[in-house]
RNA sequence: GCAGAGGUGGCAGAGUGGUCGAAUGCGCACGACUCGAAAUCGUGUUAUGUAGGAAUACAUACGGAGGUUCGAAUCCUCUCCUCUGCGCCA
């Protein structure tokens, strides 16, 4: 039996529009996946047709028992021992038609995981990253009248971090952060916390280890690999973002249409091993093992999720202006865009050293493909079924690579760093934090 | 971590080898009664898959995986989770 989750797409969909299927993956410039459909369509005929012969075969098998145990009540015990044998027979039928299922449908699953959600119609086409899509700009981005240094010497001449002791304690790719760098750290996220509260927002703190059957749900086997730490001798992992946790918390679950949407903010350390293609920074910040994150979740019905992207984004850049840090938007392309997405808009910050800007947040809708790997589900009530929900994910903030941006912008020319207005809350008041003396 | 108890439908809770997709109660939906409501009575009310235009039929599912059996909610093995007590800790 194959059944409806666990997938990206509906399997309907390409039983009923294959053609708008392959178009999908020709934008996405997946083409060596285009003979998969046709492997689809030919596996789910035999699958459907195996499903049909042991269904037959298995109200035999009942059919049979039923007949025996009256039989047996009746003392017709050598009628019953015929029976049995001719069910015998049968269920050695069904052992085969069993395993030739299993291996149809195995295969099925694996093809049908391969095919990419459907991304939507104003997803611009490109290959790759370099053919996303600027979309806005927020705030002036100015150059300094002065040269900004790398952000770790600016790091290092406000005392505020530590990479050799990190390094001694627990390698590369780790740090302390220090004093009112620290402070500084902690008020971003206080203060992201706080604004997607003003914004209607539940605020969540998620476990940071999540079981191994929750992350196979929330990634594929090769990203699990190359993020994801593992607990020793317990089925944990460090989570790699709070997405995780939180949308693990909706795994096979059917949510009540009333409670929709689910907006909610959610504060976790993240770990990532970073394995993959870019690796660990040797100097500063921006990529690391260990960093701290606010997100938004969203879960909604599918007539949502068009609206709730929107609003996701333009916290995000709500924010960062609020801070006075320019930021813009750009729109993943679909070669960019991984294969559970609908569509996606990373808001990048600027940095006035690299004179570009840089990424610190992604927003995602999933439209219904991610509820349909983990089974998140809600009782429609116009129609009485269920259906799978949407989700989508933001980044508020995540220091401390949104600090390179921090520093960068609100640097002086003594050295100083400009506190505005909205974290001086969260700082003791302070206007500018200022260099130590050596 | 140790010991005991337990995991069954939206919830509570029966069921210890066949007549059990599962009693009963609550909840919910519809109907009757009523000027209206409460109460009462009646009917209905799991999910997924397959076939079908549909009504419906069949299959599967009693935490999960495997096993025994013609037949498993029920017996066996492993595993996960929850609760209670003790221990240990912020």
């Amino acid at each position: 039996m194959l059944a409806g989750c666990n997938l990206m797409i509906d399997i309907d969909l390409i039983r009923t529009n294959p053609e708008l299927v392959r178009e999908n993956i020709r934008k996405k410039f997946q083409d060596k996946k285009l003979p998969l459909v046709d492997e689809i369509l030919e596996l789910d005929g035999q699958n459907r047709a195996l499903q049909r012969e042991g269904d037959e075969r298995r109200a035999k098998r009942n059919e049979y028992a039923k007949k025996i145990g009256a039989l047996m009540r009746e003392g017709k015990k050598e009628e019953a021992e015929e029976v049995k044998s001719l069910s015998k027979q049968n269920n050695d039928a069904i052992a085969e038609i069993e395993a030739k299922t299993a291996e149809v449908a195995e295969q099925l699953k694996k093809d049908m995981m391969m095919i990419p959600n459907i991304i939507a119609d104003d997803v611009p086409i490109g290959r790759d990253d370099s053919q996303n899509v600027q979309w806005n700009t927020y705030l002036e981005a100015k150059e300094k009248p002065f040269e900004v240094p790398y952000h770790l010497d600016i790091l290092e001449s406000l005392g505020g971090i530590d990479l050799d002791s990190a390094r001694r304690t627990s390698g590369n790719g780790f740090y302390y952060l220090l004093g009112d760098v620290a402070r500084l750290h902690s008020a971003v996220l206080t203060y992201a916390r706080d604004f997607m509260i003003d914004k209607g927002f539940t605020y969540c703190i998620p476990p940071y280890m999540i079981r191994s059957s929750v992350v196979s749900g929330v990634m594929s086997f090769e990203e699990m690999d190359g993020m994801m730490y593992k607990i020793e001798g317990e089925d944990l992992y460090l989570i790699g973002t709070s997405e995780h946790s939180m949308i693990g918390r909706f795994m096979n679950t059917t949510l009540d249409e009333a409670q929709l949407p689910l907006t909610l903010t959610s504060y976790s350390p993240c770990f990532r091993k970073e394995k993959g293609a870019h690796g660990i920074e040797e100097r500063g910040i921006y990529r690391i093992h260990q960093f701290e994150k606010q997100e938004m979740i969203v879960v909604c019905k599918p007539d949502q999720s068009d609206y709730w992207y929107e609003k996701l984004w333009s916290y995000t850049v709500e924010l960062f202006v609020s801070m006075q840090i320019p930021v813009r938007t750009l729109v993943c392309c679909s070669g960019d865009l991984a294969d559970l997405k609908y569509k996606s808009l990373d808001v990048e910050a600027w940095s006035p050293r690299q004179k570009k800007y840089f990424e610190v947040g992604s927003c995602s809708n999933l439209t219904d493909a991610q509820a349909r790997r983990l089974g998140i589900r809600y009782k429609d009530s116009a129609t009485g079924k269920n259906v799978f929900a949407h989700t989508l994910n933001n980044t508020v903030v995540a220091p401390p690579r949104m600090l390179i941006a921090f520093l960068e912008n609100h640097l002086q020319a003594d050295g100083s760093v400009f506190i505005p207005e909205v974290l001086r809350k969260y700082m003791g008041g302070k206007e500018y934090i200022y260099p130590v003396k050596k």
